[in-house]
RNA sequence: GCAGGGGUUCCCGAGUGGCCAAAGGGAUCAGACUGUAACUCUGACGCGAAAGCUUCGGUGGUUCGAAUCCACCCCCCUGCACCA
């Protein structure tokens, strides 16, 4: 699937995935007279990325299927200074062995999203702790930080709330980060001939700083272009939840909890979502969003949404797992899973706890649900059991039968002798195992 | 450094000796409605099944009794001074 620069400038536009572009329109031939590449930077700010970073790392994959050749640059060094853009307060530092660390995963989940063997775009990952490690303060100085100007650097809308609000400030490490950032882009296109950088539009200033740099430095013209931050209807911060951010590594966010985080996008939202987080045509995602208007029940995107997302950042295990889960809990009839399914179901991530058989008791179901973290505290599961929200297998429970975990429990109940399938409210479930 | 203002439960923010686990709003959780939605309504919202226990920057003190008064300490903000 290739296509001319104009026609990915184009699906992209009408993806809504362009914030800001330099060059004035010169990126579109640029990118029509060739195999070009480009590049996007990924700090090791954790241990794993989460959704945030999901729109230019699929842009990168976007940008390789119309023939480009993506690199995914993990900032080893960038990661050991932290960016000011945008940000409230100083960061902490990590140490620099967590850093490392980070990088190897970062790299490792970076590298599931574009292809390594295409040939002539074949995608590379790279570290700029590699050249970054390499320079001498006096050079870096002479070279490379000669060509800012603070004039400019404190006109920065990316720092501005740092050097006008009273009381933040922001260290000369942090303010350095931008020189950085401009280096990498102008040794990329050095060793790499790269003449392109996305990037969220937080990052639109570290950006033209880096065309400038490589233009003064290497006598080239490259190009930058940013893609919007993802912002929901409600005006909440999008990737956060309740329970916590939506990481891309299963580990720490469950194919099954990713899933469900999709199928519950807003409908304000999801058509937006389908063109930003899929590759399904722009003229699927319309015919989607025609058929949806006169739907009168459940929308089809969110299906389709989630579907899309998870199997692209889990694969069809991945998507697979999800789906079984989400069917055996939403479709009211576990006791059709079998016991198979329900071992399966704790591989996939639902959240499951053992249960000592002899251990029962002296024990109350609302100590149970919040030991075992499916309620924050006691109080929550007593009002939840206080409204008959809480089903145990399948059978409903109430505040009289607190105090008898041993008989809601019995082994007679349990579902092939062992399981037991606790549902508080509609969404929360939590699977239990006697041992 | 000097002068003034402030630190309250997840967040914002009332409270200035007992009626305070602490108004109000937001967030969150649950119920009804529904589409595992939105909107709206209801309830919960420090911990605890309860009795009760622990909170209002920290430490001591005054009082029968303190988030509220006093002392010292820590942190933040606003002016001024210093660095220039």
């Amino acid at each position: 699937m290739t296509m001319s620069g104009s026609e990915l400038i184009a699906d992209l536009q009408a993806r809504g995935l362009i914030a800001q572009m330099t060059g004035d329109g010169e990126l579109e031939e640029h990118l029509s007279s060739g195999c070009r590449t480009l590049y996007c930077g990924f700090d090791p700010t954790a241990d794993s990325l989460h959704i945030g970073s999901l729109v230019p790392l699929l842009a990168l994959r976007r940008f390789q299927q119309a023939g480009h050749k993506p690199v995914a640059l993990v900032g080893g060094a960038t990661g050991l200074i932290g960016d000011p853009s945008f940000k409230a307060q100083e960061r902490k530092l990590n140490a620099a062995e967590v850093v490392t660390s980070w990088v190897e995963r970062i790299k490792a989940q970076v590298s599931q999203f574009i292809d390594f063997k295409t040939g002539e775009n074949s995608a590379e990952v790279v570290n700029n702790l590699d050249w970054i490690a390499k320079i001498d303060l006096l050079t870096f100085l002479r070279d490379v930080g000669k060509h800012f100007s603070v004039n400019n650097m404190i006109n920065k809308e990316s720092v501005k709330q740092r050097l006008d609000r009273e009381g933040a400030g922001i260290s000369y490490t942090e303010f350095t980060y931008m020189l950085l950032q401009s280096y990498d882009f102008a040794e990329l296109n050095r060793l790499h001939g790269c003449t392109l950088q996305i990037g969220g539009s937080d990052q639109w200033g570290n950006i033209t700083g880096g065309v400038d740099l490589t233009r003064r430095l290497n006598g080239n013209k490259v190009f930058g272009m940013t893609l919007p931050l993802v912002i929901k209807s409600d005006g909440t911060k999008f990737g956060k939840t309740e329970t916590g951010t939506i990481w891309l590594d299963p580990a720490k966010t469950s194919p099954y909890a990713f899933y469900q985080f999709w199928l519950n996008t807003a409908d304000a939202d999801v058509y937006k979502f389908l063109r930003y987080f899929t590759f399904l045509p722009m003229a699927e995602i319309e015919a989607i969003e025609e058929a949806d208007e006169v739907v009168q029940g459940r929308k089809s995107a969110q299906d389709i949404l989630a579907r899309e997302v998870t199997e692209l950042v889990h694969g069809a295990e991945g998507l697979d797992a999800a789906e079984r889960i989400t069917e055996a809990l939403f479709s009211g009839e576990i006791e059709q899973l079998t016991e198979d399914d329900l071992e399966q179901l704790k591989q996939d991530g639902m959240p499951a706890s053992n249960l000592d058989k002899a251990g029962l008791g002296g024990q109350m179901l609302t100590g149970l649900f919040a030991d075992c973290g499916l309620v924050k505290a006691g109080r929550e599961a007593k009002d939840a059991l206080g409204r008959n929200a809480v089903f145990v297998n399948g059978l409903s429970k109430g505040v009289e039968d607190n105090m008898k975990v041993a008989e809601c429990f019995s082994p007679a109940q349990a579902l092939y002798g062992r399981f037991f399938m606790v549902k508080l409210g509609k969404k929360k479930h939590h699977l239990f195992e006697l041992t």
